[in-house]
DNA sequence: ATGAAAGCGCTAACAG
DNA sequence: CTGTTAGCGCTTTCAT
């Protein structure tokens, strides 16, 4: 060790610490800065995490990188640890519940001093399963996506009610009355919040509400037999379609080219996230800040570990409806699809 | 400690460990089993990891995860370490030099197991500067995307050449002999592998090649007064584009239509990376396959983790050219833009 | 201004 | 079959 060079372990650790406040001769100092720069000193970050009680590592459970959004996230989320000089251990939940836990369970086996997780469909249901007990016991947890477990640990969503609502103010404005809503189901509440959003802009301009018009969970919007393409052929059909995903919106796209409709001259389209193919798309859509949520993620748990009584935090990252080409005024009151 | 429930820590660190080889009365396993049960018994890996002197921890250096190549990399490296217990530690370089180089300390300094590096354009230029020592030091290294260290670490690529060359071979079938190639450069070997694989498929047809038409850091393909604009305005344009990244081809596809020109009547034109939008807009190009080049990373990492003097392995993911419909034979011999 | 000693939570020889 | 002991590499009182 690097005390062959001169003096004790104490005083290395002190002068590598830089503590300030005990006054350390410059000729010990250099020396020992000498050695440890010959040796290739690495300190030994697992050692002083389990010396401290603290590891300067967090965890983030998410289910997959291969959505941008959720990429965007754990972008923004490690670029602020990063400055504040955090490690992140990544996990991949698959979408499987039973892995999550594992996951969860083998970070806190690495101490990880908190944990990100960022909700999704498959595995909700059971978060606060988990995230009960562990806030019980005194770990610090960020949620993004999902507010199901606002009441238990700070939570980042981004502003869906609005965002949502902005939107389908603007096919009104347009003109539009029966406006149909491809909704991702009922699991997040940022799924839920977008189908709001969607009904309280209806509401404030008192046109009905059609339940013909929604359809709940339309994943399956890809298969011709189903909710969605029936959509089409109903005797009083949409003029215009929000979507609650992009990819819904760009496969719709697909399927009105096929069927020979023009966007928006006979159907208009709005999406939500702004994925990159909107854009080249021209694809109408609401975008949401993936890497601020992730930000603001990291800043509010890195602000908890730091003060753990801190009371709860729940934050809506702004959206913005971002205008192109997809959205024009209906046809002539209604469209004759047959 | 669970020892209080009945044993010594010895023991209970034999059962916790499956240590078959030992015989221990399954009324004594019960017992510890229950303890730790009851006691919320979580091991602390980061201490055995220090008495292991093997943490199951690897490091991935990635410039940014907001490229859904690079996303799609982590996510196939992470999926196999899963599965073999290891943990992983991720940061991102922002395509920073100096912050490359503090993080691969970072890393070293929570003793990972070896390192995962995705090479990008920014940092290419000073890989060798790290690796090297690293890898004398004795930590084990994999880097993807570019083969200029495969001499000292294990390295993953896709087929580029060949990917590249079936491309312009499908552009050459059609009938093109005037083809343009939009390069990302020369400083990553993936981009030199596809001009080379563009230039192999001109040379074995006999094609002339003609430094006009290629473009060879096509990044300011957006400016109408670049390089990649002034193809169009030349006295004898391409008749098709060969372009090394999807965006390329994708913004091409927009400056094409502002010029009213259609795809592919007018001009054909193949990206690379099978991109999301590329999809949606129906581009012909070449697919990688990321998740597969992640994965084989990981598999060559914890491969060396267990066989250190292993013999370095190279190896490239294969490919697959993509048809869709922006490729057609050329007009009619030359065409005039003008 | 620096050193000695204890302890963080665990594993691995080695005894018994 | 199970307990004892000695580290692993560092921080941190407490002495000197």
């Amino acid at each position: 060790m690097a005390r062959l060079a001169g003096v004790s372990r104490t005083t290395v650790s002190y002068v590598l610490n830089g503590r300030t406040n005990l006054p350390i001769p410059e000729e010990t100092r250099t020396r020992v800065l000498e050695a440890a720069q010959s040796l290739g000193y690495r300190p030994n970050r697992l050692v002083v995490g389990m010396v401290k009680g603290k590891t300067r590592t967090l965890g983030v459970i998410v289910s997959r990188l291969d959505s941008p959004y959720f990429a965007h996230v754990v972008q923004g989320f490690q670029e602020v640890c990063d400055g504040q000089d955090y490690r992140v251990l990544l996990e991949h939940t698959q979408h499987d519940p039973a892995r999550e836990l594992r996951q969860v369970n083998l970070l806190l086996e690495h101490r990880v001093d908190g944990l990100l997780w960022i909700a999704d469909h498959w595995t909700v249901h059971q978060a606060r399963g988990w995230i009960a007990p562990l806030v019980k016991e005194g770990v610090s947890c960020v949620v993004t996506d999902d507010s199901g477990t606002a009441d238990l640990v700070d939570t980042v969503t981004t502003e869906d009610f609005v965002g949502a609502r902005e939107a389908v103010r603007h096919l009104i404005a347009l003109g539009h009355r029966r406006i149909a809503h491809l909704s991702a189901g009922e699991r997040l509440s940022n799924s839920r919040a977008r189908r709001e959003g969607y009904e309280a802009a209806l509401r404030e301009s008192g046109i009905p509400m059609d339940p013909a018009l929604i359809v709940s969970d339309a994943y399956d919007i890809q298969n011709p037999e189903g909710d969605a393409a029936a959509l089409f052929d109903s005797a009083d059909p949409p003029t215009a379609v929000f979507t609650a995903h992009d990819d819904m919106a760009l496969i719709m796209l697909q399927q009105l080219r096929r069927r020979g409709l023009r966007v928006p001259e006979d159907m208009s389209l709005i999406g939500y996230g702004d994925a990159e193919a909107a854009k080249y798309l021209d694809l109408t859509t609401v975008r949401q800040n993936p890497l601020e949520v992730g930000r603001q993620a990291a800043r509010f748990l890195i602000a908890r570990l730091e003060i753990p009584e801190r009371p709860l935090q729940c934050i809506e990252i702004p959206t913005e409806l971002i205008v192109r080409a997809t959205c024009g005024p209906p046809r002539s009151g209604h469209l004759d699809l047959n």
